[in-house]
DNA sequence: TGGGCGATTGTCT
DNA sequence: GACAATCGCCCAA
């Protein structure tokens, strides 16, 4: 196999490292697209409050607690789905969401997939813009980056990381002291930085 | 078993 | 800049 697990492990922040300049593969019936990906967020296990795994194992997260390399989708405001890259070890529940992407391949299936046409920079600029564009779906979910339709290719290399709070994440989960939202700098695909807005208080 | 809310996005003002 | 769309998951009762 291509893909290396064991760099695939914590800290996060040197996981997301190994992720940003990765490229990952999406073979579909119409086509194949190929996009570096150029923002991840981390989420650190249990103990993190602003993961999915904050409050243990359950069928919905069970993927985050196996082995790493492997894609946890999840669907979330009734019409989004994102995915996540599993990091290990096993049973630790840590993960990194990609939330943009470089299309570099399959640029006009990308294209057809999204109703709006925009500009190329904007068909991966966010988690679940990605996933469309890509191809990527639910049923997905589990599935091993290692082989199959989707690929990851780890280690593209970046010259540059940047760090800072994670955005959407509610609670304190979003706050500076978790600052594991990575991205290659100056780079036209990452997606404006939004901190969550809270509920509104009537 | 019921209700609140979410790792978001697109559209309207 | 503000808000609606929309449904599965998770907690509380």
């Amino acid at each position: 196999m291509s893909l290396d697990r064991s760099l695939l492990l914590p800290p996060s922040f040197e996981v997301a490292s190994v992720i940003l300049g990765s490229v990952l593969t999406v073979d579909s019936p119409d086509g194949t697209v190929a996009l570096r990906i150029t923002e991840v967020e981390a989420y650190h296990g249990s103990g993190d409050p602003g993961s999915h795994a904050f409050r243990g194992k359950t069928n919905r997260n069970a993927v985050m607690f196996g082995e790493p390399g492997h894609l946890y989708t999840y669907f979330t405001y009734g019409m989004h789905t994102c995915a996540n890259v599993v990091c290990g070890p096993e049973g630790q529940a840590s993960g990194c969401l990609l939330r943009a992407g470089e299309i570099i391949e399959g640029l006009e299936l990308a294209r057809s997939r999204r109703d709006t046409s925009r500009s190329d920079a904007d068909l991966a600029r966010g988690p679940a813009r990605l996933t469309v564009a890509a191809g990527i779906t639910l049923a997905d979910g589990g599935a091993d980056l290692a082989s199959g339709r989707i690929r990851l290719e780890l280690g593209g290399g970046v010259p540059e990381v940047a760090t800072g709070p994670r955005t959407g994440v509610s609670g304190l989960g979003g706050t500076e002291e978790f600052p594991w939202r990575f991205w290659i700098p100056g780079d036209p695909t990452v997606s404006p930085y939004k901190a969550h807005s809270p509920k509104r208080h009537s």
